[in-house]
Parts: C-alpha cells; structure tokens; sequence
RNA sequence: GCGAUUGUAGCUCAGUUGGUUAGAGCGCCGGUUUGUGGUACCGGAGGUCGAGGGUUCGAACCCCUUCAAUCGCCCCA
C-alpha cells in the first residue's frame, strides 16, 4: 500500500443537481408547508375533494388540449419515450390530467365535482426569478359546472387562502372574460384586422405574435407596441348577450362576496378552449414573474381530449411563489434540549430523552464532542428547558433552564418519583 | 432560444498593474478559561480559486470554450 497507490484512488465527482430544480430546506421549506397547509383547510372549509394525481401522462393528453403545434408542446414539456415507446411527459400542469381523470374514472357521476390537489410540475424553461423547471403547485379545478357560481366559488376560495397565507397587501385580483366561442372569435378577428393596419409600427416580437397568437399583443411589455394596444378593439364590443351576462353575474357574484377585483381588458389565454372568465392574482413584490395565481374557464378543454362537452373552470398558483412572498417560517423550537456533560450518564440522557418524548414533549440531545462543550452547544438550539445532565458523586444530577412552568413539566417526567 | 451579471474553504466574502507557500469572519474539531453558564483565549482540519483549453518565465486575475447560478427578454398551459 504505497502512498502514490493512495493518492491515485480519484475520488467520485460529485453528481450536480439538475438545472431548475431546488432543494427547500429549513426555514424556507417551513414556509413552503405552511403554504400547502393553509391550502389543505381552506379547501376543505370550501369542500373541495382532495385528489392525487400521477406525476405523467401520456403525451397526448396534454399536446392535445395544448395544441400540437405551440411551443408549449415542441420545446418546453419534459417527454420521452418508456421501454414500450409509448411518449410519456412529466407534467407541465394539472388541469388535463384531472380532465383525463374525469372521463376515465368516471367522474361524471359527480358532477358537478369540486377538486383539488397540489405536487410538483414540470416545465423545460429557463430558470429565472420564481420559475424553475420543477416547481409546485396547488390546484383547484370546478368540472362540470357552467354556472357562474362555480367562477364565484373558486375567485373566493382563492381571495381567501391568499388572506390567510397573510399575503394579500400588494395583491390585485385582475379579471377579464374572453366571452364564449363566438365572442371571442369576433374580437379575434377584429384585433387582428386592427393591428394588421399598423403592422409596421409594432415591436418585431409583435409582428410575429401577430401570426402566432395575436391576442399576446395586448400584454406586450415593448413600450412601442403601447400606443395601440391602449386604442385596440375591446371584447366588451363583442360580447353576445349571453356573454355579458355571464360576466355580470360573475362579478356581482364577487361584489357580494366581498372580493375586490379589478378589469383588465388586457388578460387574455392563447389556447382556444379557454371561454368567459380568465383572471390573476398579482403582486407588485415578485418583479417579472408577478402573478401568484391565474386560472379561469376552461369549457372547450375536455371535448378536444375526445370527452363530451363539459364546462369546467380552475385555478393554479405557485407554490414557491407563494412561500416567497410568506418569507421565511421559523423551524419549531424544540421543548427540550438535552446537554450530557457526562459520558457516563450517557444512558440516563437517552432514557429521559425517550420518556420525554413519548409524554409528548419534542426533544433533541446534544451528547458528542467536547463535554465541557456541550452545554454551550445546547445553548445555541432554540428550545423552551434546556436540561444540562452531569453526575454529582456518580450520581445523574439535572440542571434545568427555562420558565418556571415548563421546567416543571419537564421535571415530572425526568424524575416521577419526584424526589 | 437570446442578453447582462456572477462562480475563491461548509457559509458570507477579501485577494492590489499577472509575481514566492491564496486569506479573514462565521461554522466545525481539539485544548484552556468560566462553572447555573449562550463567555473568552489558544490551536487544528478544510481550497487542484466551477470545469476544460490557451497566452505567459509565471494565471484566482488576461483570452476562448463549457457548466452552473442570478436577473431580464421570448414563452407562459
């Protein structure tokens, strides 16, 4: 065993974490539990069905209601193909899984059924401020309903978990209806024969998504392309009757409720299933990446996945968008620390460390290293008693710290006899 | 896919116009001090300066490539 027999055992490189991805820990992940808790009871407080969902799919449930040809579907899903060469994808939202779901477990029998579940998603981007290529989300979706009520019932519900998540200050509810198939076809038309007129002027971005997706010219962030968007055919001009009025009971459904909200003539979806209702939550805090909820009426969505016409409408958020905006969760301070300054007693610590936590109590040891260390050690983990164990003439001697009141707890169970 | 900025110890960061053996604080380990105490002092371990190539007598520093992070654009289901 020579030294240079030592010194050309290579250590393993260390694997890197995949680009996008993120390890949550301490108090960030705190606030990330605190999120998806909060989420668990208001959405029981608005009895919606919780659901797990796979993590893939088949390509095709979520090409298909994307759209085969956006760039959604050709750059930025996660697919590739099983040892079947069946084209799997990660999932890149929840929305059509839970519509494939519906027509293959036969949900319709509860129609009109209230959903909601959370987990991770996945996106091929460019990670940037609050986007990642693994993230979470938390997922509330209304299948089967096309009344009304159901917009009313999840823009509530998420007003309400926003409020509880403590974050609602700086946040606007942004709405806008997009009308029904027809309305939106007319404004479509109408938008593009406008911007068409000043085609030159428009950003080169713009002239492409005029193409492509001309609704997006509207929420163009290119100073050039303002001038229009402000003077641009508006969807209150296209709207059938019906459609208005749909609106109308949507927003005074709201007003009754007591959710404050906004119109934003400018929201808008680019995939054509979306009908009537589209809306944002957006914070002014998170730079670029501003809106922390959107979602809205979905009525096409499941007949382009081969089902019968359902309406259906849904809202999704970001998870770490959230939890960012929550900030940081302190971790729990521990009931009790244990400091064994004793190798000895090492056995009386870890006997009282399991009484104290069968009675309930949380506790941690601190029994290695230095002893005359350890105390000090102890001292720096944030807990209510702080029970420094020695040995006093062979004999374990406990010296505790802390309120009276907890120490005394802790005290019963370190000694029973109470001697 | 495009652009800008940034990669030095476990963490936060110094590191001069390119010049001997790359530093500090915190954290970690050990020793001493204190002894109802979160103190102070001493010592130690830990870095092929993100990676690869190039220029140079000599590179953490200059050039190219690459990977990653951050912020923005595109896109946003």
């Amino acid at each position: 065993m020579s030294k240079q027999a030592a010194s050309d055992t290579t250590r393993p490189e260390i694997p890197q974490a995949i680009r996008g991805t993120q390890d949550i820990f301490g108090a960030e992940a705190e606030a990330f539990g605190f999120v998806v808790e909060t989420f668990e009871r208001v959405r029981r407080h608005y009895r919606f069905r919780r659901v797990e969902m796979p993590v893939f799919e088949k390509t095709q449930v979520f090409s298909r209601s994307l759209g085969e040809t956006t760039d959604v579907v050709s750059k930025e899903m996660y697919s590739f193909d099983d040892r079947g060469g069946e084209s799997l994808t990660l999932r890149p939202e929840f929305t059509a899984g839970l519509a494939r779901a519906y027509l293959t477990d036969g949900w319709q029998q509860f129609a009109p059924v209230r959903l909601a579940t959370h987990g991770p998603i996945f996106r091929y981007e460019r990670p940037q401020k609050g986007r990642y290529r693994q993230f979470h989300q938390i997922d509330a979706e209304i299948v089967g309903a096309a009344d009304p009520l159901a917009d009313i019932e999840l823009l509530t519900m998420a007003d309400q978990l926003l409020n509880e998540l403590g974050i609602a200050d700086g946040v606007t509810l942004h709405l806008n209806t997009l009308g029904d198939a027809a309305s939106r076809e007319a404004w479509r038309a109408a938008l593009i024969a406008y911007f068409r007129d000043h085609r030159a002027e428009l950003s080169e971005d713009s002239q492409d998504r005029l193409e492509r997706n001309p609704l997006r010219i509207l929420d163009s962030k290119d100073p050039r392309d303002k001038p229009f968007t402000a003077d641009a055919p508006r969807i209150d001009d296209f709207l059938t009757a019906e459609a208005q009025d749909f609106f109308g009971r949507v927003t005074s459904g709201l007003d009754a409720a007591g959710v404050a909200w906004t119109r934003s003539p400018s929201l808008v979806r680019g995939l054509d299933y979306y009908r009537h209702t589209a809306f944002e939550f957006i914070t002014d805090r998170l730079g670029a990446q501003g809106t922390v909820l959107g979602g809205g009426r979905y009525d096409g969505l499941i007949e382009a996945l081969g089902g019968p016409a359902t309406p259906a409408v849904g809202w999704a958020a970001g998870i770490e968008r959230l939890a960012m905006l929550v900030g940081t969760k302190d971790e729990p301070t521990a009931d009790v620390v244990i400091a064994v300054e004793d190798d000895a007693a090492i056995e009386t610590g870890i006997r009282a460390l399991a009484a104290l936590r069968r009675a309930g109590f949380s506790a941690e040891v601190v029994a290695t290293g230095s002893p005359r260390k350890r105390y000090d050690k102890a001292a720096k983990i944030p807990a209510k008693v702080l029970a420094g164990l020695s040995l006093a003439d062979g004999a374990p001697r406990w010296r505790l710290r802390g309120d009276d009141a907890a120490q005394a707890q802790v005290r019963v169970v370190l000694d029973p006899s109470g001697a």
